[in-house]
RNA sequence: GCGCCCGUAGCUCAACGGGAUAGAGCAUCGGCCUUCUAAGCCGAGGGUUGCAGGUUCAAGUCCUGCCGGGCGCACCA
């Protein structure tokens, strides 16, 4: 079933096409902005009457005429203003694609028409040290356009390109060594990675012959003794066990087996000084193997290289980068490869892509997109620290979330059982957190903000909850009627509008994969439980007579799995409860 | 200096290949619980979309120039 933004773009696009003689117009078909004008309208007449020479609201009336609806989907098409068509559906119709998607959840999003195979980069943390609150957005965003595209039938490849490879490393296992390996110091040590990277620092920074031993266990490291990768393992096991645990809690889809590490290209990174060498397009500056492209202009109007090798011929993450965009592309055939990370990357990551293109290192036709995001600031606009001025450790960040909504839950529905009450804090509290962020457009920077994102009021988490709560409530207490679940009527304009809202799911979402904007899925699931809500209100559904009765539980089922799947989409968990 | 991103209501944010009268929430003020969960609903006030030009039937959105802010720019990732 084509989504009805789809269906209608076809429709008035034929006619459109037909009408002015143009084949390529875009009928540019969008939800109605003001509901006067119906429920969707036509904006592409106008442009296309410019490129014809005809007079733009005449068009418009041939267009009209010449629209063959066959499925009866449109129950009324008028010419406004300028050569605006406005569109208005038909009851039935949208009755009729309520009760398909009753009978078949699944089909309320339908898969793409050509399945792609796509590469999600994220996450991605240190390893060195324990995941913080600049690792949120990467790892939500990730996991949301994960969740989008594999929904759509793509076949989705997670890369967890986690950092695992470089200079701290030798420092930690260094200081590992110090600790002592039997001992269950060294486990009680490692159970909080910040302050063991943080002593390991000190250390480093105070004692120059620590240093010297630190230095020499990254060449060990590096030359592949036994001893020095087996040290390196474990603190990598062990680093790893925290991010799972991250991960687990918050319901991410990351597992063991979508690890990317930068340590998986160790043996690559030759081949690829040699390929661009071959290329014609290594050059030697100051001791470091640079490739320069005319794009890039560094200070002062100089080329700026990308650095491929270090003078002391080490590698770093460009050329990592590289072996992977390579990888992706020929190994795994992807038709995009997204990687979710940092803006503050975005020359990175245009260098990259470009050496890749010009290398070939990169296939002709594969879609290499930085999907960039914002940083997290605090309310004193700097990026968000502690008081201290450490960065948050994303484990105390949940912990907090967490403590919030139980206090919360506790003072709005104390009746519950304590038990109960903690798994719907739990729920609540990190459904806020990651909700907070995915419903901000990526691009921008945003101010983290405890009382806005756990007031628990307006845009947020909870009220997309609360609205399925209430849906829940009512389908339980429906007790009797089993069967006949179907929409029959529609008697109140609210009633019309939440199941026209429900069904547009499909077109956000199709967006969404498109774009990778997270936060179009966020507003609309909003605007689709205020829907819910003024309909709630509105209309008595188990005390109304049994037609309307049934239709009107029917709506709220619908409703329920739009807001489930919708929900299911950002990483979140409806609650029977709250 | 060069490049990228941003500037929208007092605050936090929207505005989906340019569309009609720029929308929500918070905060403020005023209504609605003997009726399906009031974490809710309804209503009010609040804007020259940083400034100035340009493109066109139409600009928050595209182009140019300023102003203001953030970030990045040679061996960290």
């Amino acid at each position: 079933m084509t989504n009805i933004r789809e269906q209608l773009s076809r429709l008035v696009g034929g006619a459109l096409s037909e009408a002015s003689g143009i084949a390529d117009c875009n009928p540019n078909v969008i939800e109605a902005t003001r509901s006067e004008f119906g429920d969707y309208q036509a904006n592409g007449v106008m442009a296309a009457a410019g490129r014809c020479g005809r007079k733009p609201r005449e068009l418009a009336e041939a267009v009209i005429d010449g629209m063959s609806d066959e499925d009866g989907i449109v129950a009324s098409a008028e010419v406004a203003g300028p050569g605006f068509i406005n569109i208005r559906l038909n009851d039935q119709a949208l009755i009729s694609r309520g009760n398909d998607v009753l009978r078949d959840p699944r089909s309320l999003i339908p898969p793409d028409r050509q399945a792609q195979k796509i590469v999600v980069d994220h996450s991605s943390p240190n390893l060195a040290k324990e995941m913080h609150v600049g690792h949120l957005r990467g790892t939500v965003i990730g996991d949301c356009l994960s969740r989008v595209l594999e929904r759509l039938g793509h076949e989705v490849i997670r890369q967890n390109h986690v950092g695992d490879w470089g200079t701290q490393f030798g420092m930690l296992i260094a200081y590992m060594q110090e600790l002592g390996e039997d001992s269950s110091v060294l486990q009680a040590e490692l159970e909080d990675l910040e302050t063991f990277y943080r002593a390991a620092k000190e250390k480093f920074d105070s004692d120059p012959a620590f240093a010297d031993r630190a230095r020499l266990s990254v060449v060990r490291l590096q030359g592949g003794d036994p001893e020095y990768l087996k040290a390196w393992q474990s603190f990598i096991d062990e680093s790893l066990r925290h991010c799972q645990e991250i991960y687990g809690r918050m319901d991410v889809g990351l597992t063991l087996a979508d690890l990317d590490a930068e340590s998986r290209y160790n043996d690559d990174l030759d081949g690829i000084i040699r390929e661009l060498e071959e290329k014609g397009l290594l050059q030697e500056s100051d001791g470091a193997r640079c490739v320069f492209l005319p794009e890039f202009k560094g200070k002062d109007g100089e080329p700026l290289p990308v650095i491929v090798q270090k003078s002391d011929g080490g590698y770093l993450y460009s050329t990592t980068d590289l072996a992977a965009v390579r990888m992706r592309s020929f190994d795994f055939e992807a038709d995009r490869s997204l990687y979710v990370v940092d803006a503050r990357q975005s020359l990175h990551f245009k260098q990259v892509f470009a050496v890749a293109r010009a290398a070939g290192m990169a296939s002709e036709d594969i879609s290499l997109e930085h999907v960039a995001y914002g940083t997290i600031m605090g309310s004193d606009g700097r990026p968000y620290k502690t008081r201290s001025g450490d960065s948050v450790k994303l484990a105390d960040l949940l912990d907090e979330a967490v403590a919030r909504a139980f206090d919360l839950v506790s003072a709005k529905n104390p009746d519950l059982a304590e038990d109960e009450r903690r798994l719907i804090a739990e729920n609540v509290g990190i459904a806020s957190v990651k909700y907070a962020d995915l419903s901000k457009n990526r691009m921008s920077d945003y101010v983290f903000d405890w009382s806005t994102m756990l007031s628990f009021e307006g845009n947020t988490a909870p009220y997309l909850l609360y609205a399925c709560t209430r849906i829940k409530s009512l389908l339980r207490k429906q007790e009797d009627d089993s069967g006949g679940n179907e929409l029959t009527e529609l008697t109140q304009p609210e009633e019309r509008a939440l199941l026209l809202k429900a069904l547009q799911l499909p077109e956000i979402v199709e967006v969404v994969a498109r774009e990778c904007y997270p936060n179009l899925l966020c507003s609309y699931l909003y605007e689709l439980s205020g829907a819910f809500m003024r309909f709630y209100e509105a209309c008595p559904v188990l005390k109304a007579e049994p037609n309307i009765r049934n239709s009107r539980l029917a709506l709220a089922s619908l409703t329920e799995q739009t807001l489930e799947q919708g929900l299911d989409l950002l990483g979140i968990k409806t609650l029977e409860r709250m």
